[in-house]
DNA sequence: TGCCTAATGTGTAATATTTACGCAATAATA
DNA sequence: TATTATTGCGTAAATATTACACATTAGGCA
């Protein structure tokens, strides 16, 4: 994005944001960024160009953050607080980068309508990447999230929710799961997006019976116990 | 609304759309407006306030359209395709209402990104009321729709799609059906939202099983056939 | 080397839910 | 009063979900 585009090029008072969700070690994570000056964690977001799909924006976004392409993503809800942006009472915006001109900042300051998005993405291949507002950009365990900017945290929990309707009607490991994994991986994804223990053999029965993977014929060595069977999507 | 406040005390390029579902005659129904000189019908509609929720600003149009307060309303989808305004290519906005301005009908006429909700009325006590753009208010049944104004039509597939989501998780007859009911006749709601055929005994079954609804004691006289019980949610 | 431990792979039984369908009761019509 | 079509009520079959027993395996350790 160019410092100069901005309240230009882009379409007033609408937004985008992303949850990128990741699965790493057991856990589910988010990419945040951390934004300058203020250090505060926020969403991956931007802005529509005034003759961009709001989809597109969000897949640009993506692909900025994390040099993916192609990346599962889905709209999940509009959020449209007129306050959403004084969330933070005593934040100020102004005080981001300094080579935005006053009438980009203005416009920053604004309200914004922001299009909530969720997206699925395979950790290992990620290359996490600030964007003009911020200096970090990096994966946090959903459960435990620093405090984020405006309404964000909130953001990420009817992404979550979101997230868990989709993946009843849909088996979406395929987009979160590395190339090769054990079953007990996808169980543990399974679990910790829809918030409950499952069992082990009726989960194996139900994810097999879908017929969407299928075994390598190889095991993943270097366990403890008995080396589970590794399997890959079709 | 006041023509004089278009292109001013609303957010630009955006705006609300809504879906109302009615349910009469044993059909599913849906509100819509037949925009003035050019003919066409198109969902009612409406822009966001400078300091209003998205939600309220559909809440302000729904209750200006069918002189209902307090009805239920879902945020389904936001459509942002940049020609979704050109679908009708050979369309002139401009020929609308002779009496707004010119700088207010440039606004009309550029790109909107549209949060699209879903509304349950009961058909009985909606009035419809035309607004600015309109001349005309009515119910169309859901199977016999005219053709719409732009994206209009493709909108009301994703919130026929939506309520149907929404049908499995929550029982929302109450909201759409009148004070008192039969059973046959909340089945067929059910089959035309759903899209399908649902057996008459483990309808009532699985029905009656979630205590939603209770016998008034009363039946449905005059039917051709045994009276059917009458029946009131809640 | 061989036992112990804990996790995985496989199977089966119990339970709950969904689907299918028979039959009696009833109200208008002829 | 018989006919007909629809409603109310009930039961059985089929399917899906849940619970749980047991054998297999790989590393740890004596």
């Amino acid at each position: 994005m160019n410092p100069n585009s901005i309240g230009k090029d882009y379409l007033d008072h609408i937004s985008i944001d992303c949850v990128i969700f990741g699965f790493h070690n057991k856990s589910l994570r988010v990419l945040l960024l951390k934004w300058k000056t203020i250090n505060r964690w926020a969403l991956p977001g931007g802005f529509i160009k005034k003759n961009e799909h709001a989809d597109a924006a969000a897949q640009r976004v993506l692909s900025e953050r994390t040099e993916l392409s192609n990346i599962f993503l889905r709209q999940f809800h509009t959020f449209s607080d007129p306050d959403r942006n004084k969330a933070d009472g005593n934040l100020d915006i102004s005080l981001l980068p300094v080579r935005f001109s006053k009438e980009a900042i203005d416009w920053i300051k604004g309200r914004f309508v922001t299009i909530g998005y969720f997206a699925l993405v395979d950790f290992n291949k990620v290359k996490p990447v600030p964007d003009l507002f911020s200096e970090e950009c990096r994966w946090w365990e959903l459960e435990q999230l620093p405090v984020l900017l405006y309404d964000h945290h909130h953001i990420v929990d009817a992404a979550l929710i979101a997230l868990r309707d989709a993946l009843q009607y849909q088996p979406m490991g395929k987009y979160v799961m590395p190339k090769k994994f054990t079953l007990p991986e996808l169980q543990k994804l399974y679990e910790v997006i829809l918030g409950k223990k499952i069992d082990r053999r009726n989960f194996r029965k139900k994810i097999l019976g879908l017929n969407i993977i299928h075994p390598l014929g190889e095991t993943r060595k270097g366990g403890a116990h008995r080396s589970p069977d590794l399997y890959s999507f079709n």
